[in-house]
DNA sequence: GCTTGACCTCAAGTTGACTTCAAGTGGCAG
DNA sequence: CTGCCACTTGAAGTCAACTTGAGGTCAAGC
């Protein structure tokens, strides 16, 4: 098995070492041994920070990231959980969408006052509207 | 004018009143007055609030969001930036699409090993690549 | 007049995800 | 053998955006 030290796996992910070995210290990643002082990592430690990486583009927490993969990095969830994760970004892609169509709105609309558009008062109803169940909902966290 | 106390604005955005305070502390909002120790804020703030929210979840930060307004609250938008925040929220909308079609796809794919798995590798390639990119830039933060 | 409860202030604490620091170590090039 | 330099450690620091706590104040209702 090859094995890639410290500094090689920084370089290839992208990561800085010292990312990594918080990684490794909060249990997302393992090292499989030294050489000398310096950690030393399983290849396939890169695909598994890949993975990590995608994770975090999604809005999860390392934690939860820490629950979705074995301790070889491989997926390990079941099928259930993945489809309402799936559906979750579902809802999430949903709402950046209209986010972002407002935001283009916003920025090439003529009218002086944003207040008098229709699209944009819409758009602020939704937002206090989140905001609202937002707060509503933080009493369960 | 219509004058509402602390508590009503809380209510009414759904945002507790430390925040407000906060939020006040940090120059995004202004209270006009007292009635007693009580922070009296003009109705308008409501409005204002919904906007802060909205730049929120646009991923502004409070910084950001408070070059955003006059100081009496109403928008004022630079065009650009907004651009290129829905460029990125595009990005954004983007990986999770992928990240979503890949959770679906790995609830589903029979292969014991994913790692096989051509639409499987892809994605993790993507992955790959925008770790990259990401801590490139990052020099610049 | 007194109590109550919602507010006040200021300071400190919290959370997540890291980064930075000081002091030390060890493989390897010369 | 010597020095270098990329690593090591554990602890502490950082950042944003709040939240919490202790002790105080005041308008309104009984």
């Amino acid at each position: 098995m090859k094995l890639l030290d410290i500094g090689t796996v920084a370089e290839q992910s992208g990561l800085p070492s010292s990312t990594l070995r918080y990684y490794e210290e909060v249990g997302l990643i393992q090292s499989v041994g030294r050489h000398g002082l310096r950690r030393q990592f399983d290849a396939p430690v890169v695909t598994q920070l890949a993975l990590i990486s995608l994770g975090k583009m999604a809005g999860f927490s390392l934690e939860d990231i820490k629950g979705m993969f074995a301790k070889d990095g491989t997926p390990q969830l079941p099928r259930a959980e993945l489809h309402l994760r799936a559906d979750a970004l579902d809802q999430q892609i949903r709402g950046l969408t209209r986010l972002r169509d407002a935001l283009r709105h916003v920025a090439e609309c003529p009218a002086e006052t944003h207040m008098d558009c229709p699209k944009f008062k819409r758009l602020m109803e939704f937002a206090a509207r989140s905001t609202a169940k937002r707060s509503a909902e933080s009493t369960r966290r």
